[in-house]
RNA sequence: GCGGAUGUAGCUCAGGGGUUAGAGCGCCUCACUGUGGCUGAGGAGGUCGUGGGUUCGAGACCCAUCUUCCGCCCCA
Protein backbone atom coordinates (compact mmCIF):
# COMPACT_ATOMS: atom_id res chain seq x y z
CA UNK A 1 0.00 0.00 0.00
CA UNK A 2 1.69 3.33 -1.04
CA UNK A 3 -0.01 5.49 1.13
CA UNK A 4 -1.71 5.21 4.74
CA UNK A 5 -2.77 7.58 7.45
CA UNK A 6 0.04 9.33 9.27
CA UNK A 7 2.00 8.38 12.28
CA UNK A 8 -1.13 8.61 15.42
CA UNK A 9 -3.80 9.70 13.29
CA UNK A 10 -6.95 7.41 12.14
CA UNK A 11 -9.32 7.49 9.84
CA UNK A 12 -12.84 7.20 11.27
CA UNK A 13 -15.37 4.63 8.68
CA UNK A 14 -18.68 4.55 9.04
CA UNK A 15 -19.59 1.86 12.05
CA UNK A 16 -17.47 3.99 13.60
CA UNK A 17 -18.88 7.47 12.84
CA UNK A 18 -22.30 6.66 13.98
CA UNK A 19 -21.19 6.20 17.54
CA UNK A 20 -18.61 9.15 16.81
CA UNK A 21 -22.32 11.22 15.85
CA UNK A 22 -24.23 10.06 18.70
CA UNK A 23 -21.14 10.99 21.25
CA UNK A 24 -21.42 14.66 19.50
CA UNK A 25 -25.19 14.63 19.87
CA UNK A 26 -25.37 13.60 23.56
CA UNK A 27 -22.59 16.00 24.23
CA UNK A 28 -24.06 18.76 22.75
CA UNK A 29 -27.44 18.07 24.70
CA UNK A 30 -26.01 18.25 27.90
CA UNK A 31 -23.71 21.24 27.80
CA UNK A 32 -27.44 22.81 26.17
CA UNK A 33 -28.83 21.78 29.46
CA UNK A 34 -26.55 24.10 31.28
CA UNK A 35 -26.47 26.94 28.89
CA UNK A 36 -22.80 26.50 27.34
CA UNK A 37 -22.41 28.61 23.78
CA UNK A 38 -20.28 26.77 21.22
CA UNK A 39 -16.67 28.32 20.09
CA UNK A 40 -15.22 27.19 17.32
CA UNK A 41 -11.73 28.45 16.83
CA UNK A 42 -9.18 27.63 14.31
CA UNK A 43 -6.58 24.61 14.16
CA UNK A 44 -3.56 26.44 14.71
CA UNK A 45 -2.68 29.80 16.50
CA UNK A 46 0.17 32.08 17.21
CA UNK A 47 3.14 29.74 18.76
CA UNK A 48 3.15 32.15 21.63
CA UNK A 49 -0.30 31.60 22.47
CA UNK A 50 0.57 28.13 23.67
CA UNK A 51 3.80 29.01 24.90
CA UNK A 52 2.95 31.65 27.38
CA UNK A 53 -0.08 29.62 28.54
CA UNK A 54 1.11 26.17 29.09
CA UNK A 55 4.54 27.24 30.54
CA UNK A 56 7.66 27.23 28.74
CA UNK A 57 8.56 23.97 30.48
CA UNK A 58 6.05 21.91 29.81
CA UNK A 59 5.76 18.53 28.05
CA UNK A 60 3.74 20.04 25.31
CA UNK A 61 5.58 23.63 24.40
CA UNK A 62 9.03 21.58 25.18
CA UNK A 63 8.38 18.75 22.90
CA UNK A 64 4.75 18.24 21.74
CA UNK A 65 4.33 21.55 19.52
CA UNK A 66 3.26 21.03 15.95
CA UNK A 67 5.49 24.42 14.49
CA UNK A 68 6.24 25.63 11.71
CA UNK A 69 7.02 28.85 9.93
CA UNK A 70 4.53 29.68 7.49
CA UNK A 71 5.23 31.38 4.09
CA UNK A 72 4.66 34.95 5.71
CA UNK A 73 7.22 34.16 8.16
CA UNK A 74 5.05 33.61 10.93
CA UNK A 75 5.40 31.31 13.88
CA UNK A 76 2.50 29.12 13.64
CA UNK A 77 0.87 25.61 15.84
CA UNK A 78 -1.43 23.56 15.35
CA UNK A 79 -3.90 23.52 18.28
CA UNK A 80 -1.84 21.93 21.37
CA UNK A 81 -4.71 22.37 24.20
CA UNK A 82 -8.04 23.72 23.90
CA UNK A 83 -8.13 25.71 26.46
CA UNK A 84 -6.29 28.39 25.20
CA UNK A 85 -7.73 29.33 22.15
CA UNK A 86 -11.19 29.39 23.75
CA UNK A 87 -9.62 31.93 26.36
CA UNK A 88 -8.21 33.76 23.48
CA UNK A 89 -11.49 33.84 21.49
CA UNK A 90 -13.00 35.07 24.56
CA UNK A 91 -11.18 37.75 24.51
CA UNK A 92 -10.78 39.00 21.34
CA UNK A 93 -14.38 39.22 21.14
CA UNK A 94 -15.59 40.56 23.94
CA UNK A 95 -17.41 37.83 25.48
CA UNK A 96 -17.20 38.43 28.95
CA UNK A 97 -18.64 41.47 29.26
CA UNK A 98 -18.57 43.25 32.08
CA UNK A 99 -17.43 40.60 33.76
CA UNK A 100 -20.63 38.34 33.18
CA UNK A 101 -19.72 34.74 33.70
CA UNK A 102 -19.56 33.08 30.43
CA UNK A 103 -20.13 29.78 29.45
CA UNK A 104 -18.35 27.88 26.30
CA UNK A 105 -17.76 24.58 24.93
CA UNK A 106 -15.98 23.10 21.81
CA UNK A 107 -15.24 20.26 19.69
CA UNK A 108 -11.96 20.29 18.69
CA UNK A 109 -9.16 18.09 17.00
CA UNK A 110 -5.66 18.35 19.31
CA UNK A 111 -2.03 18.11 17.67
CA UNK A 112 0.52 16.67 20.24
CA UNK A 113 3.77 15.44 18.30
CA UNK A 114 3.79 12.03 21.25
CA UNK A 115 4.90 8.47 20.32
CA UNK A 116 1.52 6.99 19.70
CA UNK A 117 -0.17 4.20 22.00
CA UNK A 118 -3.64 2.86 22.52
CA UNK A 119 -5.93 5.45 23.33
CA UNK A 120 -2.66 8.34 22.50
CA UNK A 121 -2.43 9.82 19.00
CA UNK A 122 -1.19 12.45 17.42
CA UNK A 123 -4.12 14.15 16.23
CA UNK A 124 -6.96 13.33 18.63
CA UNK A 125 -10.18 15.29 19.39
CA UNK A 126 -11.55 16.66 22.29
CA UNK A 127 -14.67 17.76 24.42
CA UNK A 128 -14.50 20.76 26.25
CA UNK A 129 -15.74 23.26 28.09
CA UNK A 130 -14.82 26.50 29.89
CA UNK A 131 -16.64 28.53 32.28
CA UNK A 132 -15.06 31.84 33.10
CA UNK A 133 -15.35 34.67 35.33
CA UNK A 134 -16.76 32.91 38.19
CA UNK A 135 -14.48 32.91 40.96
CA UNK A 136 -17.33 30.35 43.24
CA UNK A 137 -16.79 26.69 44.16
CA UNK A 138 -19.96 26.53 42.70
CA UNK A 139 -18.56 26.49 39.01
CA UNK A 140 -16.45 23.89 40.15
CA UNK A 141 -19.04 21.86 41.12
CA UNK A 142 -20.70 22.77 37.64
CA UNK A 143 -18.19 21.48 35.14
CA UNK A 144 -17.34 18.49 37.06
CA UNK A 145 -20.71 17.95 37.38
CA UNK A 146 -20.92 18.56 33.40
CA UNK A 147 -18.52 15.56 32.96
CA UNK A 148 -19.85 13.44 35.07
CA UNK A 149 -23.92 13.57 33.70
CA UNK A 150 -22.47 13.12 30.50
CA UNK A 151 -20.82 9.95 30.59
CA UNK A 152 -23.55 8.78 32.83
CA UNK A 153 -25.78 9.41 30.26
CA UNK A 154 -23.94 7.60 27.23
CA UNK A 155 -23.93 4.63 29.34
CA UNK A 156 -19.91 4.96 31.21
CA UNK A 157 -21.14 5.14 34.84
CA UNK A 158 -17.95 2.94 36.08
CA UNK A 159 -15.88 5.96 36.22
CA UNK A 160 -13.71 7.84 39.14
CA UNK A 161 -13.62 10.96 40.17
CA UNK A 162 -10.65 12.13 41.23
CA UNK A 163 -10.24 16.00 43.33
CA UNK A 164 -7.31 17.76 44.66
CA UNK A 165 -7.11 21.24 45.09
CA UNK A 166 -2.66 22.28 44.66
CA UNK A 167 -3.70 25.98 46.14
CA UNK A 168 -2.51 29.32 44.41
CA UNK A 169 1.57 30.06 43.82
CA UNK A 170 2.56 30.66 47.80
CA UNK A 171 0.82 27.30 48.53
CA UNK A 172 3.06 26.11 45.62
CA UNK A 173 6.53 27.08 46.28
CA UNK A 174 6.19 26.06 49.99
CA UNK A 175 5.29 22.88 49.09
CA UNK A 176 7.53 22.25 46.53
CA UNK A 177 10.31 22.52 49.57
CA UNK A 178 8.65 20.86 51.84
CA UNK A 179 8.82 17.64 49.27
CA UNK A 180 11.96 18.32 47.56
CA UNK A 181 13.71 18.09 51.35
CA UNK A 182 11.16 15.35 52.21
CA UNK A 183 12.72 13.32 49.11
CA UNK A 184 16.35 14.41 49.19
CA UNK A 185 17.83 11.10 50.00
CA UNK A 186 15.87 9.41 46.81
CA UNK A 187 17.04 12.17 44.69
CA UNK A 188 20.64 11.44 45.27
CA UNK A 189 20.08 8.08 43.88
CA UNK A 190 17.94 8.87 40.90
CA UNK A 191 19.31 9.18 36.95
CA UNK A 192 20.32 12.84 36.05
CA UNK A 193 17.42 13.15 33.58
CA UNK A 194 14.77 11.97 36.53
CA UNK A 195 16.22 14.13 39.19
CA UNK A 196 16.04 17.31 36.87
CA UNK A 197 12.35 16.06 36.07
CA UNK A 198 11.69 16.04 39.72
CA UNK A 199 13.39 19.44 40.79
CA UNK A 200 11.75 20.92 38.29
CA UNK A 201 8.15 19.91 39.37
CA UNK A 202 8.58 18.08 42.67
CA UNK A 203 4.73 17.35 42.38
CA UNK A 204 5.75 14.85 39.69
CA UNK A 205 7.16 12.92 42.67
CA UNK A 206 3.73 12.30 43.81
CA UNK A 207 2.35 10.46 40.75
CA UNK A 208 5.60 8.50 40.07
CA UNK A 209 5.35 4.81 39.13
CA UNK A 210 9.04 3.96 40.64
CA UNK A 211 8.03 1.57 43.72
CA UNK A 212 10.85 3.76 45.71
CA UNK A 213 9.71 6.81 44.98
CA UNK A 214 6.17 5.24 45.67
CA UNK A 215 7.51 4.14 49.27
CA UNK A 216 9.48 7.07 50.03
CA UNK A 217 6.05 9.47 48.82
CA UNK A 218 3.89 7.33 51.26
CA UNK A 219 5.29 9.66 54.22
CA UNK A 220 5.57 12.72 52.22
CA UNK A 221 3.49 15.54 53.56
CA UNK A 222 0.51 16.32 51.59
CA UNK A 223 -0.46 19.94 49.58
CA UNK A 224 -3.81 19.97 51.43
CA UNK A 225 -1.92 20.72 54.88
CA UNK A 226 -0.38 23.48 52.88
CA UNK A 227 -3.56 25.48 51.26
CA UNK A 228 -4.23 29.05 52.22
CA UNK A 229 -7.29 29.76 53.97
CA UNK A 230 -9.13 30.94 50.91
CA UNK A 231 -8.17 27.82 48.94
CA UNK A 232 -9.04 25.46 52.07
CA UNK A 233 -12.91 26.71 52.09
CA UNK A 234 -12.94 26.62 48.34
CA UNK A 235 -12.07 22.91 48.54
CA UNK A 236 -14.11 22.08 51.27
CA UNK A 237 -16.86 23.61 49.79
CA UNK A 238 -16.76 21.73 46.84
CA UNK A 239 -16.25 18.17 47.99
CA UNK A 240 -19.08 19.43 49.89
CA UNK A 241 -21.38 20.24 46.71
CA UNK A 242 -20.31 17.01 44.94
CA UNK A 243 -21.18 15.13 47.88
CA UNK A 244 -24.88 16.89 48.30
CA UNK A 245 -25.23 16.54 43.94
CA UNK A 246 -24.64 12.56 44.61
CA UNK A 247 -20.86 12.41 42.28
CA UNK A 248 -19.09 9.90 43.44
CA UNK A 249 -15.44 11.19 43.85
CA UNK A 250 -12.41 10.59 45.76
CA UNK A 251 -9.70 13.20 47.01
CA UNK A 252 -6.38 12.70 45.67
CA UNK A 253 -3.89 14.58 46.69
CA UNK A 254 -1.00 13.20 44.54
CA UNK A 255 -3.25 14.28 41.41
CA UNK A 256 -1.00 17.61 38.99
CA UNK A 257 -1.73 18.58 35.90
CA UNK A 258 0.63 19.21 33.07
CA UNK A 259 -0.22 22.60 32.56
CA UNK A 260 0.86 25.39 34.21
CA UNK A 261 -1.69 27.63 34.44
CA UNK A 262 -4.03 25.40 37.10
CA UNK A 263 -4.71 26.81 40.03
CA UNK A 264 -7.27 25.11 43.03
CA UNK A 265 -9.27 22.84 42.10
CA UNK A 266 -8.01 20.17 39.57
CA UNK A 267 -9.47 17.05 38.49
CA UNK A 268 -9.44 13.89 36.22
CA UNK A 269 -12.03 11.00 35.65
CA UNK A 270 -10.35 7.70 34.86
CA UNK A 271 -11.42 4.90 33.40
CA UNK A 272 -9.78 1.65 33.55
CA UNK A 273 -10.39 0.45 30.54
CA UNK A 274 -7.95 2.34 29.24
CA UNK A 275 -4.25 0.77 29.91
CA UNK A 276 -1.95 3.28 30.79
CA UNK A 277 -3.67 6.09 29.42
CA UNK A 278 -6.48 5.67 31.57
CA UNK A 279 -7.83 9.74 31.81
CA UNK A 280 -11.29 9.91 29.70
CA UNK A 281 -11.73 13.98 31.26
CA UNK A 282 -8.84 16.32 32.95
CA UNK A 283 -9.49 19.81 33.63
CA UNK A 284 -9.48 22.42 36.66
CA UNK A 285 -9.25 26.17 37.84
CA UNK A 286 -6.98 28.85 36.26
CA UNK A 287 -7.64 32.03 37.72
CA UNK A 288 -4.77 33.45 36.43
CA UNK A 289 -4.87 32.14 32.37
CA UNK A 290 -7.14 35.05 30.89
CA UNK A 291 -5.17 37.47 32.88
CA UNK A 292 -2.03 36.00 31.11
CA UNK A 293 -3.39 36.67 27.83
CA UNK A 294 -4.48 40.42 28.41
CA UNK A 295 -7.41 40.33 29.56
CA UNK A 296 -8.79 41.64 33.20
CA UNK A 297 -8.37 39.27 36.16
CA UNK A 298 -10.90 36.60 35.08
CA UNK A 299 -11.46 33.16 37.40
CA UNK A 300 -12.37 30.34 35.46
CA UNK A 301 -12.78 26.74 35.12
CA UNK A 302 -12.87 23.49 32.72
CA UNK A 303 -12.25 20.61 31.40
CA UNK A 304 -11.14 18.70 27.95
CA UNK A 305 -12.32 15.18 27.39
CA UNK A 306 -10.98 12.71 25.07
CA UNK A 307 -13.33 11.26 22.06
CA UNK A 308 -11.47 8.56 21.09
CA UNK A 309 -10.65 7.32 24.49
CA UNK A 310 -14.61 7.85 24.70
CA UNK A 311 -15.10 5.57 22.00
CA UNK A 312 -12.54 3.17 23.44
CA UNK A 313 -14.41 2.65 26.29
CA UNK A 314 -18.02 2.19 24.59
CA UNK A 315 -16.73 0.11 21.99
CA UNK A 316 -15.31 -2.18 25.30
CA UNK A 317 -19.03 -1.92 26.64
CA UNK A 318 -20.49 -3.08 23.64
CA UNK A 319 -22.38 -0.05 22.81
CA UNK A 320 -21.14 -0.22 19.24
CA UNK A 321 -24.00 -0.08 16.12
CA UNK A 322 -24.26 0.09 12.60
CA UNK A 323 -25.15 2.14 10.26
CA UNK A 324 -29.19 0.97 8.60
CA UNK A 325 -31.54 2.26 6.69
CA UNK A 326 -35.49 2.64 7.55
CA UNK A 327 -36.83 1.09 4.11
CA UNK A 328 -35.59 -1.18 1.35
CA UNK A 329 -37.84 -0.74 -1.47
CA UNK A 330 -37.57 -3.95 -3.61
CA UNK A 331 -38.53 -4.47 -7.60
CA UNK A 332 -40.04 -8.02 -7.38
CA UNK A 333 -40.44 -7.92 -11.50
CA UNK A 334 -38.62 -5.72 -13.87
CA UNK A 335 -41.61 -3.54 -14.76
CA UNK A 336 -41.90 -2.45 -11.03
CA UNK A 337 -38.22 -0.39 -11.37
CA UNK A 338 -39.68 2.88 -12.18
CA UNK A 339 -42.32 2.48 -9.47
CA UNK A 340 -39.31 1.03 -7.00
CA UNK A 341 -37.85 4.58 -7.60
CA UNK A 342 -40.63 6.84 -7.43
CA UNK A 343 -41.93 5.32 -3.92
CA UNK A 344 -37.95 5.84 -2.73
CA UNK A 345 -37.89 9.09 -3.86
CA UNK A 346 -41.45 9.48 -1.59
CA UNK A 347 -40.24 8.14 1.28
CA UNK A 348 -37.17 10.31 1.68
CA UNK A 349 -39.39 13.27 1.40
CA UNK A 350 -41.27 11.83 4.09
CA UNK A 351 -38.24 11.66 6.45
CA UNK A 352 -38.09 8.23 6.02
CA UNK A 353 -34.71 6.79 4.76
CA UNK A 354 -35.14 4.29 1.56
CA UNK A 355 -32.72 2.84 -0.85
CA UNK A 356 -33.11 0.53 -3.29
CA UNK A 357 -30.83 -1.60 -5.99
CA UNK A 358 -29.89 -0.17 -9.45
CA UNK A 359 -27.64 -2.85 -10.26
CA UNK A 360 -30.53 -5.07 -11.81
CA UNK A 361 -30.57 -7.69 -9.03
CA UNK A 362 -33.55 -10.43 -8.74
CA UNK A 363 -35.66 -10.20 -6.19
CA UNK A 364 -33.64 -12.48 -4.18
CA UNK A 365 -30.73 -10.41 -4.08
CA UNK A 366 -32.37 -7.53 -3.26
CA UNK A 367 -34.04 -9.14 0.00
CA UNK A 368 -30.29 -10.44 1.22
CA UNK A 369 -29.01 -6.51 0.37
CA UNK A 370 -32.04 -5.53 2.51
CA UNK A 371 -31.07 -8.00 4.92
CA UNK A 372 -27.41 -7.09 5.25
CA UNK A 373 -28.43 -3.37 5.44
CA UNK A 374 -30.03 -4.06 8.45
CA UNK A 375 -33.45 -2.34 7.20
CA UNK A 376 -36.54 -2.11 9.67
CA UNK A 377 -38.75 -3.11 6.12
CA UNK A 378 -38.51 -4.32 2.86
CA UNK A 379 -41.30 -2.80 0.59
CA UNK A 380 -42.02 -5.03 -2.21
CA UNK A 381 -43.35 -3.96 -5.26
CA UNK A 382 -44.30 -5.93 -8.36
CA UNK A 383 -47.01 -6.45 -11.24
CA UNK A 384 -49.32 -7.44 -7.72
CA UNK A 385 -48.63 -4.77 -5.96
CA UNK A 386 -49.10 -2.57 -8.98
CA UNK A 387 -52.51 -3.75 -10.06
CA UNK A 388 -53.88 -3.33 -6.37
CA UNK A 389 -51.40 -0.25 -5.33
CA UNK A 390 -51.11 -1.54 -2.20
CA UNK A 391 -47.17 -2.83 -1.30
CA UNK A 392 -46.07 -5.73 0.76
CA UNK A 393 -44.21 -4.59 3.41
CA UNK A 394 -42.18 -7.41 4.93
CA UNK A 395 -40.34 -6.12 8.65
CA UNK A 396 -36.92 -8.10 8.68
CA UNK A 397 -36.51 -8.81 11.88
CA UNK A 398 -40.27 -10.61 12.61
CA UNK A 399 -40.62 -11.96 9.42
CA UNK A 400 -44.25 -10.60 9.37
CA UNK A 401 -45.84 -9.12 6.28
CA UNK A 402 -49.08 -7.35 5.39
CA UNK A 403 -50.10 -4.92 2.18
CA UNK A 404 -49.99 -1.64 2.72
CA UNK A 405 -51.19 1.69 0.41
CA UNK A 406 -48.11 3.49 -1.68
CA UNK A 407 -49.58 6.50 -0.13
CA UNK A 408 -49.86 5.37 3.40
CA UNK A 409 -46.30 3.99 3.70
CA UNK A 410 -43.93 6.65 5.07
CA UNK A 411 -46.24 7.15 8.14
CA UNK A 412 -46.70 3.15 8.39
CA UNK A 413 -43.05 2.76 7.85
CA UNK A 414 -42.06 6.15 10.18
CA UNK A 415 -44.00 5.23 13.11
CA UNK A 416 -41.84 2.29 14.04
CA UNK A 417 -39.26 4.90 15.56
CA UNK A 418 -42.07 6.55 17.56
C1' G B 1 12.76 10.50 23.37
C1' C B 2 13.91 5.18 25.90
C1' G B 3 12.92 -0.35 26.26
C1' G B 4 10.07 -4.61 24.15
C1' A B 5 6.80 -6.85 20.66
C1' U B 6 4.11 -6.80 15.85
C1' G B 7 2.81 -6.70 10.36
C1' U B 8 0.45 -12.98 5.63
C1' A B 9 -6.89 -12.23 1.77
C1' G B 10 -11.86 -6.98 3.29
C1' C B 11 -11.63 -8.93 8.95
C1' U B 12 -9.47 -12.54 12.75
C1' C B 13 -5.36 -15.56 12.28
C1' A B 14 -2.29 -20.34 10.80
C1' G B 15 2.25 -21.49 8.08
C1' G B 16 9.32 -20.71 11.12
C1' G B 17 14.42 -22.23 4.22
C1' G B 18 12.13 -26.40 -0.66
C1' U B 19 6.98 -27.04 -6.45
C1' U B 20 1.18 -23.37 -7.99
C1' A B 21 0.66 -19.57 0.28
C1' G B 22 -3.86 -21.73 3.87
C1' A B 23 -8.38 -21.67 7.40
C1' G B 24 -12.68 -19.32 9.57
C1' C B 25 -15.76 -15.13 8.85
C1' G B 26 -17.22 -11.79 4.90
C1' C B 27 -17.95 -11.24 -0.60
C1' C B 28 -19.68 -13.39 -5.58
C1' U B 29 -22.24 -17.53 -8.33
C1' C B 30 -25.46 -21.75 -8.35
C1' A B 31 -29.20 -25.26 -6.04
C1' C B 32 -33.49 -20.94 -5.65
C1' U B 33 -36.43 -17.03 -12.46
C1' G B 34 -42.40 -13.18 -6.19
C1' U B 35 -39.28 -13.15 -0.58
C1' G B 36 -33.73 -12.17 3.47
C1' G B 37 -31.68 -15.09 7.87
C1' C B 38 -30.53 -21.75 7.51
C1' U B 39 -28.10 -25.60 4.37
C1' G B 40 -25.05 -27.64 0.37
C1' A B 41 -21.70 -27.08 -3.93
C1' G B 42 -18.53 -23.94 -6.59
C1' G B 43 -15.70 -19.15 -7.24
C1' A B 44 -13.12 -14.42 -6.88
C1' G B 45 -9.74 -12.10 -3.89
C1' G B 46 -2.42 -11.97 -1.71
C1' U B 47 3.76 -7.50 -5.11
C1' C B 48 3.32 -12.34 2.67
C1' G B 49 4.26 -3.76 5.38
C1' U B 50 8.44 -1.54 2.32
C1' G B 51 13.68 -1.54 0.59
C1' G B 52 18.16 -4.00 0.56
C1' G B 53 21.09 -8.53 1.72
C1' U B 54 22.31 -14.01 2.60
C1' U B 55 21.08 -18.54 -0.31
C1' C B 56 20.76 -22.96 -5.86
C1' G B 57 16.05 -21.42 -3.52
C1' A B 58 13.20 -16.41 1.27
C1' G B 59 6.55 -15.38 3.46
C1' A B 60 10.24 -17.70 6.72
C1' C B 61 17.08 -16.01 7.98
C1' C B 62 20.05 -10.96 8.35
C1' C B 63 20.09 -5.39 8.05
C1' A B 64 17.45 -0.92 7.43
C1' U B 65 12.88 1.57 7.38
C1' C B 66 7.59 2.38 8.17
C1' U B 67 3.10 1.03 10.93
C1' U B 68 0.51 -0.68 15.03
C1' C B 69 0.61 -2.48 20.02
C1' C B 70 2.75 -2.96 25.34
C1' G B 71 5.66 -0.48 29.14
C1' C B 72 8.30 4.29 30.47
C1' C B 73 7.80 9.59 29.90
C1' C B 74 3.41 12.32 29.51
C1' C B 75 -1.48 13.19 28.64
C1' A B 76 -7.32 13.45 26.59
Amino acid sequence: MKYQAPRGTHDILPNEAVVWRDLEGYFRHVVGLYGYGEVRTPAFEDTELFKRTSGETSDIVTKQMYEFTDKGGRSITLKAEGTAPAVRAYLEHGLGGQGQTTRLWYQTPVFRYERPQKGRYRQHHQFGIECLGSASPQADAEVIEVAYRFLNMIGISDVKVSVNSIGREATRSSYRQAVLSHAAGYLADLEADERARAEKNPLRLLDSKDPKAIEVMKAAPSILDYLEDESRMRFDTLCGILADIDIPFEVRPEIVRGLDYYTDTVFEVLSDQLGAQSALCGGGRYDGLVRALGGPDTPAVGFGMGIERLALVLESLRFNSGESIQAYVVAATESARSEVSRICRLLRSKDVSAQCDVDGKDLRRQMKQADAMKAEAAVIIGDDELASGNATVRYLESGDQRAVPFSELASHIGRLYD
